[in-house]
DNA sequence: CCTTCTAAAGCATTCGATTGCAAAGGGGAA
DNA sequence: TTCCCCTTTGCAATCGAATGCTTTAGAAGG
């Protein structure tokens, strides 16, 4: 049952010939101003010797907290999404939270399941990066009193926290970057327009071609069904029936960019020759694609650093107000733009 | 402090007027047989209503199972772990447990600290993906009474279970290739020999230049100090250096081979004319560098998947005995291979 | 009609740490 | 010397679920 070897603080107690309360509050930093010093000195003595270690399940249970927190991914083995994971799970660590991940997209269950399992754990809080632009399960945890913050994707209706990049402007970016190099007819693989990140960044694409006076006509937007290489390369299939003048694409996603490549590649187009290609995220290895890809780097493993931070913080002063942070993307010119 | 609407079992067994004994047999698949039909219709019925989920700290608490395992990563967003950690949440959380990640990576305590965490969280086991061939971790899980699993490296005493790619074939797979292409002089950019990874990798390679009575003056090995694209580059440029002939170089590592191909541009040798390339792990997006990626291909996901079930299977009948499954992988021939 | 079973439910304890309150002991002030 | 206070420690209840043991109420059998 309980494996060998697991001290409790009764057998520090009898040890020692104290009373178990005081051996609790002399091993917590909290209560340890009421216990004598030498009386600290021998009972950490001891705890070391039998090898202590507190339970954490009691501790759970008799304060309420559980130094958790949940974090739900829509694909852990995702480039986009680990490093936001790497990035939480260095701030919570650090502030002695464990993190239970969900990868959601693995996941038989519903998100719904899975967030009442991680509820029944007594989890402290959730890190999503898995809303949708609608999604009820944020309407969900808040009703379950559970602090949330959502990181990378954003809700329409600014109910929770949330960390995400700029998305409209790191497409203000890129289409600058090509108006400068001379393109005009542009035309965008659009995301998934009920996420957060392919809407607004369509929606980016859109103002960026009124503010520089471009003709919407010769702007084409398809959207991906998904932030896939395949999906990109089907969306790159139909602009380019649809308006095969088009000298440059920007992608609401690198892998969408690449898949671009794909459909480029097939239909006998060179990049960055006959068009400019430019991506969204940074992905590792981008740089090494052929040609170089041009993209706006989001600093991911930030977004979740900041993700925890804010999380840890309603956490502790439950009164925080809701926040949003937007990082600022940066634009990598690498080979896949060229000028016109 | 408690959540609102946290429901007890004793608020049912009020509710409804019965004690909370029953309650709680009733809603425990292994105890409902003791409790009549319509009272645990009535139960369940009352535990929907009140929102009832059970507290997993108190349960743990008096079983003495928590129902968590935790996962050791060397970094978390590194493409070759984070499919592993994937594979690992799908097994596992099937199986009813909540997996906490710990990034070695990142952590600025050490492995033995983290542990303790753990084991004070009382982990059920620990899936290690971060030892070296000679860790002292190992030893101090074992000492613990702690299950293990060793995924994706193994130590060189096989104390506890793993499961591994089949290093040494890989490599043989590789070599074979490249002899079939005409290659005679191939060089080898070995991992880290700490790694069991870069270690065995290493060994296969000389097995197979032997098997192959290939010149062992004329097959220069030179090792990298990590799995990095630096390392590799650095390590590409040493071995040109000792042996300029080489017309192959096999490298224990993705990573290591881009690094390779790094170097190689840098010294004006183009891929596969000059030199032909293979990679070790089939990362994603190595199909889309310039030229692409021939490589050995593991399927991490499923070495994930294994580990979690050795480790779950382990949890479950104590008595099992230690295994070590080792993995299969693949040749996936692309254009960095060319015929001499 | 009485005994014997058995199914169903209740009772009370337990897991290990935390914490409000009580008590003891020592020191200082009046 | 007495009284009060403060520091240090002990006591006991508590968190919520699980579980061995007991009790109760019918049913079955003689």
């Amino acid at each position: 049952m309980q494996r060998v070897g697991a001290t409790t603080i009764k057998q520090i107690a009898e040890e020692l010939g104290v009373h178990p309360s005081t051996v609790s509050r002399a091993l917590n930093p909290s209560t340890r101003r009421l216990i004598g010093k030498d009386t600290i000195e021998r009972i950490e003595q001891a705890a070391k010797k039998l090898g202590y270690y507190p339970n954490a399940a009691a501790a759970s249970l008799r304060t309420g907290r559980s130094k958790l927190i949940g974090v739900f991914l829509p694909d852990i083995s995702n480039p986009v999404f680990s490093p936001i994971l790497s990035g939480i799970a260095e701030v919570t660590s650090e502030a002695g939270f464990a993190t239970i991940v969900a990868d959601v997209g693995t996941e038989s269950r519903s998100q719904t399941e899975m967030m009442f399992e991680l509820v029944a754990r007594r989890v402290e809080g959730l890190i999503l990066a898995t809303v949708s632009r609608n999604d009820k399960l944020v309407q969900q945890c808040m009703s379950e009193g559970l602090p949330v913050v959502l990181v990378n994707r954003a809700e329409s209706q600014m109910r929770v926290s949330s960390v995400t990049s700029d998305d409209a402007y790191g497409m203000r970016l890129a289409i600058d970057h090509l108006h400068q190099l001379g393109h005009r007819r542009i035309g965008h693989l659009a995301g998934p327009q009920n996420l957060s990140t392919g809407y607004l960044r369509g929606k980016g694409f859109n103002e960026a071609i009124i503010a520089l006076g471009l003709d919407p006509s010769e702007t084409p937007v398809v959207e991906c069904s998904a932030y896939t290489r395949q999906a990109g390369a089907i969306a790159m299939n139909t602009l380019l029936a649809q308006k095969p003048h088009v000298t440059a694409v920007v992608a609401s996603n690198d892998l969408v960019a690449l898949g671009a490549y794909d459909a480029l590649q097939k239909a006998g187009l060179k990049v960055p020759d006959d068009i400019s290609v430019v991506g969204h995220n940074d992905m590792p290895l981008v740089d090494m694609v052929h040609p170089p890809l041009s993209t706006i780097r989001i600093s991911h493993r930030e977004l979740g650093r900041e993700a925890a931070r804010l999380l840890m913080s309603e956490i502790n002063h439950d009164g925080s107000a809701r926040r949003s942070i937007v990082l600022a993307p940066e634009l990598v010119v690498r080979s896949s733009t060229r000028k016109l």
